[in-house]
DNA sequence: GCAAACATACCAACCGGTTGGTATGTTTTG
DNA sequence: CAAAACATACCAACCGGTTGGTATGTTTGC
């Protein structure tokens, strides 16, 4: 997921802490990425941190938040979303997440993915915050699934959701293959093994109406 | 070598270290585990430690050589690598794969996906030492895809070591999938749609000849 | 003037790693 | 063969730097 800098109005401690987390975390990890890392990336100091989160658990919880909104946001912006048909708006999330596959791992991978790793058992609020952040995203996609099974007959016995969440388990799986050693490239090979199957499931493209799933 | 009447005391603390590495890191990644936290699962002592392994990280890149080896041989035993037909070899890896997906999240999960996670910009040799046992297996699993292409023919054009890193990464995002609040049924829907992904590809199963790909 | 927003200085606990040492087995040598 | 020399496996105590967090100012904006 791309997310540049936060276009905040007035550069305030509280938002250069989370842009620094975002940074950070997509590159060390959230175990390894101290306060004061934290600090001096945003060129803060540790008093204003303990006065804008209470913990360092904390500030991983809103940077979660923050995440969410963010990406929310970015791709509600993205063009894919005009397509009249919804399996074109489907099959358009895929291409547009391929495109975004653009210069370093920690510019393009996904902030909740890499924190829910370590959180998720030891860190029950923080697991909280990135499955809700990804659950969202499945929400959305999952709309559109529906609508365009809704419209074109498909093959398979499947929910909207179960492949929307297979969608995005690809995505989060190729950033994993990226970081083993196959770079963007390999990432992009796998969306592209998403893509087809999406057009496999749907290929006969029959109206409804002419075919009963 | 070792006198079968004086059997010498077992040195087991290296693999006790080990164990208690795959389970702790599993659960809460690298970075917060510590080598105390190994040390009191294993039951061994700090000085045990360090006499096996130089450093922590010594101590990652042995532990994820070790999940190559174990993880080797335990699906090189499984029972699907007994069918005749490539195809089925294929199909049989991604079902065994359903079958093992039992119990707590740290049984199942990849040891080495997880850590791949925290190391790939910051630790080279433990990035490059979880690149290779995905690496590894991803190789493993080209053969069988190749010799299933040579066999069937399939749809598309795509290279059978970019479908078989393509299972890895659904393979690994299921497991964030899973560890992001979708639990081990989550993961287990991700397969079967990897699964009805090759199956679509390979469908027409029309013999090789009579259809040149 | 006063509360929020930041900075400075500091701390106790913790962490990776070291030290000196023991107990036991193995190899060498007279 | 047996003593001496060496090697391996392990342990308890300790060390210095780091970590998340706090206590106490100082500045800024309304």
């Amino acid at each position: 997921m791309k997310a540049r800098t936060r276009p905040t109005p007035k550069p305030d401690a509280r938002a250069k802490l989370l842009d620094a987390a975002f940074a950070l975390i997509r590159q060390q990890g959230y175990a390894a990425t101290t306060v004061d890392d934290l600090c001096r990336a945003a060129g803060v100091t540790k008093g204003a941190f303990f006065h804008h989160f209470a913990s360092k658990d904390a500030l991983a919880v809103a940077a979660a938040d923050c995440w969410t909104e963010t990406t929310s946001a970015f791709f509600a912006a993205a063009a894919y979303h005009d397509h009249a048909d919804p399996l074109d708006r489907v099959l358009g999330y895929v291409d547009f997440r391929l495109s975004i596959l653009q210069g370093e791992l920690s510019d393009f991978t996904c902030l909740v993915g890499t924190m829910v790793q370590e959180a998720y058992a030891t860190k029950p609020d923080i697991g909280a915050a990135c499955g809700a952040s990804i659950g969202g995203h499945i929400d959305v996609l999952t709309q559109d699934i529906q609508a365009a099974r809704a419209k074109h007959a498909a093959a398979g016995d499947w929910t909207a959701r179960s492949l929307a969440r297979h969608m995005q388990a690809v995505i989060q799986g190729a950033f994993i293959l990226a970081k083993a050693g196959g770079g963007a490239e390999a990432a992009a090979e796998c969306l592209h093994h998403l893509r087809r199957y999406i057009a496999l499931l749907f290929k006969q493209r029959l109206p409804k109406e002419s075919q009963t799933q």
